[in-house]
DNA sequence: CGGAATATTGACGGCTGTCAAACCTCGTGG
DNA sequence: CCACGAGGTTTGACAGCCGTCAATATTCCG
């Protein structure tokens, strides 16, 4: 199961369920030791705490080990464009380890409080070159996220705001089921109206309508931190085709 | 001088303008016979032909000699979305350096006449390790581009139709002055009204509405295969803040 | 308990898509 | 040299999605 909201990582990183699952399970799973040694420090912060911060240098990547993230970029005009929420066990700037001598293409804060695993830049990329099972594993990973993030950049200039808001429910609930951390239908969702908006390229006001509407359509349910799917089918289609 | 539409490429990289601008400017520079022993073949195509195609292997990268093309992915729907228009001199798939074992991202069509530069990934990969100024150059040059890609994709959820619109022609016409292809205030532009909504998420109606707006306040002025600039300050304008 | 953050609802208007038709340009074949 | 057809551009009428502005309700948290 996705380790909760709050929830400290073990001391080990042997231990660890998510390590399992992330970036560099192949190596945790052979030698959990090759992880543990260049894991820096177990950084734990509470909500709304920007980490990482767009234009700056990278020397540090980490491991979301519990809580929710976001990462973003602003526009010139103050807005921000959430580019993608971050879960439980997810890599946290990643690209870096493709191009270390980059500034961070986009700032990162936590959603609710968070632990995060930190590694020195220097060390993975290190670890990355030392199996070549290890290389390709975070080099598809790093590529799957550009893809991922181009693909749905793409969405928005095509697609409605219901066809939105329901992809974004399908692709969070699937992430989430991956790593246990859905219970029958229904999951944690520490989003607010106004992150799904500058997620989506929408006002609140229209997040709110659409979200009322898959209710009132017997689609979803949801509350504060609570978010249900009713009808799995309904909003799998309207996701595709909307 | 940018090459002009179906040039071809002189015989020898030694006298290329355009590869001196290009991804390998710091070799062909320093040592041009670098460039041409990796040139495997020099490729002309006609208009409208897709010579790289969105999820098959990359075996070869390419130069754009001459000629105007595109990048472009598709919907489920069959919807297409431009990501990027390539210019003379402009490298092609330049991301494969960087992910050399991943399918193509996006599928690249020519949009006139082109001349192509073709070369071995697998060659490039070993000039790029080569010498750490080269290496800095391509890896520099892939990430500009990641995040160029990036932006407009975001914007595009943010913008109206003609800030959209205004933003590719200041675009469009920065990158063509860079390398010569801009004569006084107007330059060669061989794209349809079709290719500018399939970039901006867009219809093609209200694409010719908009650059019917723009003509008729007298900031742009345009006819087949030639656009011209009336007021830069106002289009930059209209570009930033619409 | 009080204030801040968040969610909800209503009225209204504009931007943009859709559908349709006419027109124009260019290359091609007769 | 003209006729023709395909591709591309332009224009009109209309509808609907979504933003804006504003007010109110609700929940959270100190």
């Amino acid at each position: 199961m996705a380790a909760s909201d709050g929830a400290k990582p073990p001391l080990l990183c042997a231990d660890c369920f998510v390590g399992q699952h992330a970036l560099y399970g192949p190596t945790i799973k052979a030698s959990p030791h090759e992880i543990y040694i260049r894991r820096r420090q177990i950084l734990n912060l509470s909500a709304q705490k920007t980490f990482l911060h767009e234009g700056e240098p990278v020397t540090q990547i980490f491991t979301l080990y519990s809580g929710w993230a976001f990462s973003f970029r602003h526009f010139t005009d103050g807005r921000r464009q959430i580019l993608s929420f971050l879960l439980p066990g997810d890599p946290v700037i990643l690209e870096s380890l493709s191009f270390p001598h980059r500034p961070a293409p986009y700032s990162v804060k936590s959603l609710t409080n968070v632990s995060l695993c930190v590694f020195a830049l220097r060390d993975m990329i290190g670890l990355a070159k030392a199996t070549e099972l290890q290389n390709e594993n975070l080099s598809s990973a790093a590529w799957k996220h550009a893809d991922a993030t181009s693909r749905r950049m793409m969405d928005l200039g095509h697609r409605s705001a219901i066809g939105r808001v329901s992809q974004l429910l399908v692709e969070i609930e699937r992430r989430l089921g991956e790593r246990g951390g859905v219970q029958g239908n229904q999951f944690y969702f520490p989003v607010r109206q106004e992150h799904l908006a500058d997620a989506l390229g929408l006002t609140t006001v229209y997040v709110n309508r659409t979200l009322d509407r898959l209710r009132k359509d017997g689609i979803i349910e949801f509350e504060r931190d609570r978010m249900q799917i009713m009808d799995h089918v309904t909003l799998r289609k309207i996701a595709d085709e909307e």
